[in-house]
DNA sequence: ACCGTGCTTGGGAACGTTCACATGCGGGAG
DNA sequence: CTCCCGCATGTGAACGTTCCCAAGCACGGT
C-alpha cells in the first residue's frame, strides 16, 4: 500500500529543463541574472513536475529555514488552556503570525519555555540548535528575559521583542499599556468615581508596571490617590476574585476596579456578586484584553482591546524583513490599545 | 555584534569522545549494541559540548523530521479568529498535542488547509514536501475529505482522523457525537420537553449529522417528532441568532433548542433575549463544545464538553508510535464527550 | 586449531540544496 | 582589433546526519 514513491527533487526539474541545478536554484529563489526565457522554462517545469524546495534541504546548505518561532511562557499558556478560560492572547498571536508568515513562504510556530528556570538558556539553545528558525517573537514575559535576550543576540538570530520598550537590542513592540490603563482609569474617574482600586498582574509582566503607572498617572492628575488600593494577582481568574476581596475589604473601599486582564476581572465580578453586589450599580469594573468572555458576562465588561493579531503580523513581517538585509538594528514599534465600552461602568452610589 | 559562531556538530562530539560518527550518532537515536561504557563517554561528551541534533540535517539524511501537523479548515479557523470568539478547539487541539509531542522530542504545528478548493491536493502536497511531517492529524471537515485522505495514504504518511469513524485508511477517533447529542436531548425530555429544536451544522462536518441523529433518536424513543424544528447554521454565533430566529417563528414554537455548538449557542440566546424571552424560563438551551464564554453567559449554558486536549494527545501519540512499526493498520479509537449541566434548562411553561 | 556468529565500531556514500568559484559569451572602452 | 568586464550558466564542494556495508573481536561448537 504505502507505495512510499520518490519525491521530485530539484534534479528532476533540471533534468526536465535541460538545465544546471544551479539555475533552478536561481529560479526557486527569485534570483537575478537569470534571461526571462530561462527562468520561463525552469519555472514551467517546476510548475509541471510539482515541484515544492524541501526546507529542510534548503536549511541544510547555509539557506533559511523559513521557520519563525514564537515563544511563550510555558507555565501561563498551559495554565490558561488548562484553566479551559481560553487564550485569547495566543489565538490572535496564532491569527496574525501565521496569515503573514504564509504570505511570505514562511511558518510560525509556538514555542513553550521556562521563564523561571535557570536553565532557560539550555532549553533555548537546544531548541535553536534543533530548529534553527529565521525570528524570534519574544512574548511577555519573555521579552525582557535579560538571558533569553542576550543569548539571541549573540547568535545572530533576529528578533522581536512583544510589550516591551527595550531598545539594547532587537526589535521592541510596545503596546501602549501605560496610555491605555490611563484612559481606562480616566474613564472611571469621568464617571464620577473617586476611590479606584487596581488589581495588578505579577511584577516579572513589565505590563503590570505600566499599567499601574498608567492608573496612578490618571488618579493623580486628577488629584486622587490610590494608596492601599492595589492588589496582586497572577493573571488568573481565582486571583481576581480573591484581589477583589482584599480590595472590597478595605474601609472605605473602592467604587470601582481597574483589573489588568479580562481572567482576574471575571474573577472580581464574581467576588462581587458573591457579596450581593450588582456590577456596575455597585461596583465599577473595567479591564484589559477584551477577550471573548467578557461579551457574554453579566453586565459585559469594558475592556482593552489590545491588538495582538497585528502586532502579531507586523513582528513576522519585521523578522523577514530582517532576513533581507545584513544588520538588524534595534527599534522601537508603537501600537495602540483600544479602549471598548460595554456596561460595567457607572457613576457610583453616593 | 552578530558573531554567528559555528554551531556545534556531531563531529565535534565524535572528536571530543575520541569516537567515529557513526557511534555518537548511534548514541543519539539510542541504538542497541553500544557497548554501556561507549554510550557513556559519548553521552558526556554531548552534555559538555551542549550538543543537540540538528533536524534538519536528520530529516535530510533519510530520518524522521520530528514533526506533526494538524490540518485545521482555514476558512473556519479564520473566521473564528477573526470574529473574536475565541477558538476554544484550537487551543485544546495545541494543548492537547504540543505537551504530547514534546515528550517525545516531537513538534507539532497548525496548518491552514482550504477543504473546498479543489487544489486540496497540490497545496497540501506543497506543504508535505516542504514540511515532510512524520504525521498528520485531521480535523472536522478534513477528517473525512477524500481527496486529502487519498493522497496521504498513497504517499504513506501516517494520519489521525479525529471526529471520524472511517476505517478505510489511517486511525479514526471518534467522539460519540451522536452518543453525546442523544444524552443532550434526554436531558431535555427529562425535563419536560416535548418540542425540542435542532440548530445543526453545515452538511459537510460529518458531526453535524452524528448530533442529528442522535437528537432524532432521543426524540423518537420518547414518541416525540423533530419535524419541522430543524435549522441550519454555519457555527458562527450570527447563525445561530437567525437559525433560532426561524425555530422561534414556527407554531407552536419549541421550548428547547439542542445547538451543535455554543457560538451558534450563544446567537440562540441572543435572539431569544431580543424577543423578550428568558433562558430557561421561556426557552432551554444545551448546546456543545464547552466553550470559555458559555461559563459566563447568562444564564451559564448546559454544554458538552469534548475531551479535545486527549484527543488530540492521544492522536500524537498513535502517530509516533506508528513511526516505529512499517504499516499502520486503520483503526478505530473512541472517545466520549460528558455532558456538563449549567443553568439554561428548566421545565417548560405549561 | 578452525570456523561461523553476533556484537561493536568505523568508513564512505547519500540525502537535496546552496555556496564559491569557474567558464563562456557579448559589448564597450581604449 | 584587443582587452576587460558584466551577465548568464555550469561545476564541484559543502552543509550535518544517517544508511549501508565492512572490519575487528570474542565466543562457542566442532
Amino acid at each position: 500500500m504505502a507505495r512510499r514513491r520518490q519525491a521530485i527533487t530539484i534534479k528532476h526539474v533540471a533534468a526536465d529543463a535541460g538545465v544546471s541545478l544551479q539555475t533552478v536554484s536561481r529560479v526557486i529563489n527569485n534570483e537575478p541574472n537569470v534571461r526571462p526565457a530561462m527562468k520561463e522554462r525552469v519555472q514551467s517545469a517546476i510548475d509541471r513536475l510539482g515541484y515544492v524546495p524541501s526546507r529542510a534541504a534548503q536549511r541544510m546548505s547555509g539557506s533559511r529555514s523559513y521557520l519563525i518561532l514564537a515563544l511563550n511562557d510555558r507555565e501561563r499558556t498551559i495554565a490558561e488552556w488548562r484553566s479551559r478560560e481560553g487564550s485569547d492572547w495566543v489565538d490572535q498571536m496564532l491569527l496574525g503570525g501565521m496569515l503573514k508568515a504564509a504570505e511570505h513562504g514562511y511558518r510560525m510556530m509556538i514555542e513553550l519555555v521556562d521563564t523561571h528556570s535557570d536553565h532557560v538558556e539550555r532549553e533555548l539553545s537546544a531548541t535553536l540548535a534543533a530548529l534553527q528558525p529565521d525570528g524570534i517573537i519574544l512574548t511577555p514575559p519573555h521579552s525582557d528575559n535579560e538571558q533569553i535576550v542576550v543569548l539571541l543576540a549573540n547568535r545572530g538570530i533576529p528578533f522581536v521583542r512583544i510589550g516591551s520598550d527595550n531598545l539594547d537590542a532587537g526589535i521592541a513592540i510596545s503596546m501602549g499599556d501605560e496610555r491605555s490603563a490611563y484612559t481606562a482609569t480616566q474613564h472611571l474617574i469621568e464617571a464620577g468615581h473617586r476611590r479606584i482600586g487596581l488589581i495588578t498582574g505579577p511584577d516579572e509582566y513589565r505590563l503590570s508596571g505600566w499599567r499601574r503607572t498608567g492608573w496612578e498617572r490618571a488618579l493623580t492628575e486628577h488629584g486622587l490617590s490610590g494608596e492601599g488600593l492595589v492588589a496582586q494577582g497572577d493573571f488568573s481568574h481565582p486571583s481576581g476574585f480573591v484581589a477583589a476581596e482584599a480590595l472590597l475589604d478595605t474601609d472605605p473601599s473602592p467604587t470601582a476596579i481597574l483589573a489588568s486582564n479580562d481572567h482576574m476581572a471575571l474573577g472580581a465580578l464574581e467576588a462581587a456578586n458573591a457579596r450581593g453586589m450588582q456590577v456596575p450599580r455597585d461596583l465599577s469594573l473595567v479591564s484589559f484584553d477584551n477577550t471573548p468572555a467578557v461579551r457574554y458576562s453579566q453586565p459585559p465588561l469594558s475592556s482593552v482591546d489590545q491588538p495582538v493579531a497585528e502586532t502579531s503580523a507586523k513582528a513576522v513581517e519585521l523578522l523577514i524583513e530582517a532576513q533581507r538585509g545584513s544588520a538588524t538594528p534595534p527599534a522601537l514599534v508603537h501600537v495602540d490599545g483600544r479602549f471598548i465600552e460595554r456596561q460595567s461602568v457607572a457613576a457610583p452610589r453616593s
